[in-house]
DNA sequence: GTTAAACCTATTGA
DNA sequence: TCAATAGGTTTAAC
């Protein structure tokens, strides 16, 4: 990719458009900043959080893409070149998802029970609807200021609702469409992660929303559409980094460090107040107070006495 | 209207 | 080896 740094003219007539291909698609353009201001200025448990991760942005996907997932590519889609003779495909059209085979197929190469839906949903988007269906519940209207009721603006809902019509696709995987693939900011996905920490930190899971029914998954978008505004899906995406276990690890990476040197500093002597003290250094750096701290207590005292008891304890508390 | 069971495979950690 | 995790949607049953 150039740099767009080019101090030749005329070369920049021919200047391939990686650059802008790549900004749009990684959504480089709105102020993070500014919005991870906003968020935190009308949420304090977003701005007890998010500055562990800071620099998530919501992907501009293709709508189609967005819908279907990643190994289709290596055996439906075309070939765009090789890198270090490593080949690389472009995403399948849903028409070369349509054959008669292709479930069977898609079994054996192991997408199990979403085969049907998979080959369902192509034969939906392809055939079924009108031509142009999917990309026309795109949103379009990037004026500032706009005005969106708790439920989201009309064309979103619309969205929405025409997603669920397609097999496999319930209220959650329709909202990842509408936000990534479709433009709509507000749109909330509600996943066993968003659900965790809607619980935990925003009330739900008690009274009228105790499980994690329609009515309850519209609900939490109702509450977080609310809460975050126009963006709310963007601001969704920051918490639910913060709650995957595979990103977690950055809240105890550097305490880790610490606890490794203090593990041989202690080697001859007691362990269970030094153990403490490592939980007073980590509660430090992470600059996360209350229970965190305490979840942090539990599982480095399980690292250190793998106890069964403290073992229900930590899967107790972590949910 | 809500809940439970069934659907599928792969990866990771104890 | 087994449980947890990736993990929501559909269908049947209450």
């Amino acid at each position: 990719m150039r740099s767009g740094m080019s101090t030749h003219p005329i070369k920049d007539e021919d200047e391939d458009d990686t650059e802008r291909l790549l900004k749009h698609y990684l959504n480089l353009e709105p102020n993070l900043t500014a919005l991870y201001e906003y968020w935190s200025s009308v949420d304090p448990n977003f701005k007890k959080r998010a500055p562990k991760f800071t620099g998530v942005r919501i992907l501009k996907q293709d709508a189609w893409e967005a819908l279907m997932v990643n190994n289709l590519c290596l055996h439906y889609g075309p070939l765009i070149g090789h890198v270090d003779a490593q080949p690389y495909h472009d995403f399948p059209a849903p028409e070369t998802l349509t054959g008669p085979g292709v479930e069977a197929h898609l079994r054996e190469l192991g997408f199990g029970y979403r085969a049907s839906y998979i080959a369902k949903t192509a034969k939906m988007v392809a055939k079924e609807k009108p031509e142009g269906w999917l990309q026309n519940l795109s949103n379009v209207d990037h004026s500032p200021d706009q005005k969106m009721p708790p439920g989201g603006r009309d064309g979103y809902r619309k969205a929405h609702e025409e997603l669920l019509q397609l097999q496999g696709v319930g209220p959650k995987v329709a909202d990842c469409v509408c936000l990534m693939g479709l433009g709509w900011g507000e749109s909330v996905p509600v996943d066993t992660h968003v659900w965790q920490f809607a619980q935990r930190d925003y009330k739900f899971g008690k009274g009228k929303h105790k499980s994690l029914t329609k009515a309850t998954y519209d609900a939490v978008g109702d509450h977080f559409r609310q809460l975050w505004g126009i963006e709310a899906g963007w601001a969704h995406s920051v918490l639910f980094a913060a709650d995957l276990k595979t990103f977690s690890e950055r809240l105890t990476s550097k305490a880790k460090e610490i606890k490794v040197e203090e593990v041989k500093v202690k080697q001859e002597g007691e362990t269970t107040v030094e153990v403490k003290t490592v939980v007073k250094q980590e509660y430090l750096l992470n600059g996360i107070k209350d229970e965190f701290e305490e979840e942090n207590t539990v599982e480095l005292i399980k690292d250190f006495k793998d106890s069964p008891r403290n073992q229900r304890a930590k899967r107790r508390r972590l949910g």
